[in-house]
DNA sequence: GCTAAATTGTGAATCGTTTCAACATGAACG
DNA sequence: CGTTCATGTTGAAACGATTCACAATTTAGC
């Protein structure tokens, strides 16, 4: 049915194998016939067919990336970024959602395994450890992203997220609450779990401080909204003075349910952070303020990882980034 | 290096084409030989090259989907309706952004057709009908997806663009708006030219409405906010009395804008309508109004075109979605 | 004019899986 | 006992690009 390399040799007069060197080393060819090739090239319409160069190959020139949320526009300024530095290596990338389903993440990997992807970068929840030493063992790199490394042999680009959750915990007893209360979930998200370390550790260091844990079925606008209706419900004395949420998705959807059930106002009754500083923060009805990453140099790094991480031999790099807090209306007041 | 069918056999004490027959019919293969082949294949760490599957079956079992901006709520939607259908399919699907550059497009037609995807769904603004053309006559079946065809022979799924302009234009001028303006760009998108169609036969059946066309280098929250600088700094009495911006980002960036120069409110002085209802819509300073249309449902139906398109041997279908208005509080006033 | 060296080009082997015609083996039947 | 059938299994051919040792041709050097 297509166009093969033998056709195209055959109609050029020449061999398979000097067609190949036309399209991978024309400087072995003489010109005359590097330009008679591609003539034939041209005329038949023939197309690489890249399943054959990897089989010959031994491996892709895909990087898979598995991500949280492909909803999350965090997610999506990483996977830009590094389907950008990508490009540059000639590389491109495959990107897959997990939806926070850990079958769904193994199936994602399983995936990338068998296409024999040129390496893997992680930014989803899992912690399958022995997963992850096995694909190094057969061979494929794997860069874990977002998120701390939790074997020095894995490398991993991430931003502090304990870091960030007590930068979040400080600013608002800064600014004078002193009954917070994390809103976030499910607990097998780490970036759930450490950020709620953090704004532990900032309530601690502060005695009369109290720290209550609202749990929700994910990360979303929607489970924000949900939150906000549960929290809203409650008499006013026994709701919280501020309010950090494991991500700003879910803090505009805490902002959009308590306007509409008008019971609270932020940032008077209840102050509200969020975290990754997406564009929509600013846009909110009360600008959200949240602690920013920079999602698109995560997944630079990620790639420039990748291919060091195959290139030299030198160990496991593990690349940290700091937050960064950024003060909108949603707690000023 | 990794292990093959070949190991396996060996290890197993069969032949090469008994385990493939494990793996692909396992019916036909005694329950002895089949519980002895997997524990073999658990025990070497045995994983499938897709590679030398696709290259055998001749096409791969992966969906290419082009969309113009993975940061676009509205095409994370579509990418994950087409995901979660593409799966109950047993296919898989390669997102890959163009960012509304016509040479990105190109390329990653390119490399969809190297790769010999099952199908390519393409949501970006590409006007090449000779190249959709070829394809289809490579056997490569194409579906447009967010957009019409323009050639009955290649299938489509798309939401009538013209209505949806026609219908944001209509409801500016039911509110009493005469001055309108549509803000979009570039003109190259056909999604752009197809809105602001709209609102120019809107707005011709009524005597004295005029229209003002305000152009963007891209459909961006931040070309959003430029944009409402630009119409901030004029006169107050040449500014337009309503604005149909061709997304919610340019949307949400208009009312960033408006809200950090002060110098407008929304909807007394302006009102504002987008277009995709996107989630954060609800959620901005002043909710927006916006045309929604079935991201999610675009895409599942586009797999299921692609799909159909490959089995059965009618014509090439054609499905057309309605847009929705909803009316927010940014055209209620 | 002859040899050495450089330049071009060749074609068979290879990657790992699937397919399929052909071959065992054993059971069922008359 | 010989034939027919069903059931399992085999092994070689194919998919298409790349590689690489080798061959053919040209050029350079003396």
């Amino acid at each position: 049915m297509a166009v093969s390399v033998r056709d195209v040799a055959e109609a050029a007069g020449v061999s398979v194998g000097t067609v190949s060197n036309v399209l991978n080393r024309p400087e072995k060819v003489s010109a005359a016939t590097v330009a008679r090739v591609h003539d034939v090239i041209a005329r038949l319409g023939f197309v690489r067919n890249d399943a054959a160069r990897q089989l010959r190959a031994g491996r892709s020139r895909a990087i898979g990336l598995l991500v949280l949320d492909l909803r999350n526009p965090f997610f999506a300024d990483l996977a830009r970024g590094a389907e950008e530095r990508a490009a540059e290596h000639g590389l491109s990338v495959f990107v897959v959602g997990s939806d926070e389903k850990p079958e769904r993440e193994r199936a994602a990997i399983d995936l990338f395994e068998q296409q024999r992807v040129f390496g893997m970068l992680l930014a989803s929840a899992g912690d399958d450890l022995p997963r992850l030493r096995q694909l190094q063992q057969r061979g494929i790199p794997v860069v874990l992203v977002d998120r701390e490394s939790p074997d020095a042999a894995v490398p991993s680009v991430a931003v502090d997220d304990v870091d960030g959750g007590r930068l979040a915990g400080e600013h608002l007893l800064s600014i004078g609450r002193r009954r917070i209360a994390f809103v976030g979930g499910p607990a097998s998200i780490r970036q759930v779990t450490d950020r709620l370390e953090g704004v532990q550790q900032a309530v601690a260091a502060v005695p009369d401080a109290t720290l209550e844990f609202v749990g929700t079925a994910a990360l979303s606008v929607l489970e924000g909204r949900r939150a906000a209706e549960r929290i809203a419900g409650r008499l006013a004395s026994s709701r919280p003075q501020a309010i950090f949420a494991a991500n700003d998705l879910l803090a505009l959807g805490l902002i959009q349910g308590f306007v509409m059930t008008g019971a609270v106002r932020v940032p008077d009754d209840i102050a509200l952070i969020g975290y990754d500083d997406i564009d929509f923060a600013t846009a909110a009805v009360v600008p959200l303020s949240s602690v920013r990453q920079p999602a698109a140099l995560i997944g630079a790094t990620a790639v420039d990882l990748l291919v060091g991480a195959t290139d030299q031999t030198g160990g496991p790099a593990h690349v940290m980034f700091q937050p960064e807090l950024v003060v909108r209306a949603s707690t000023t007041g």
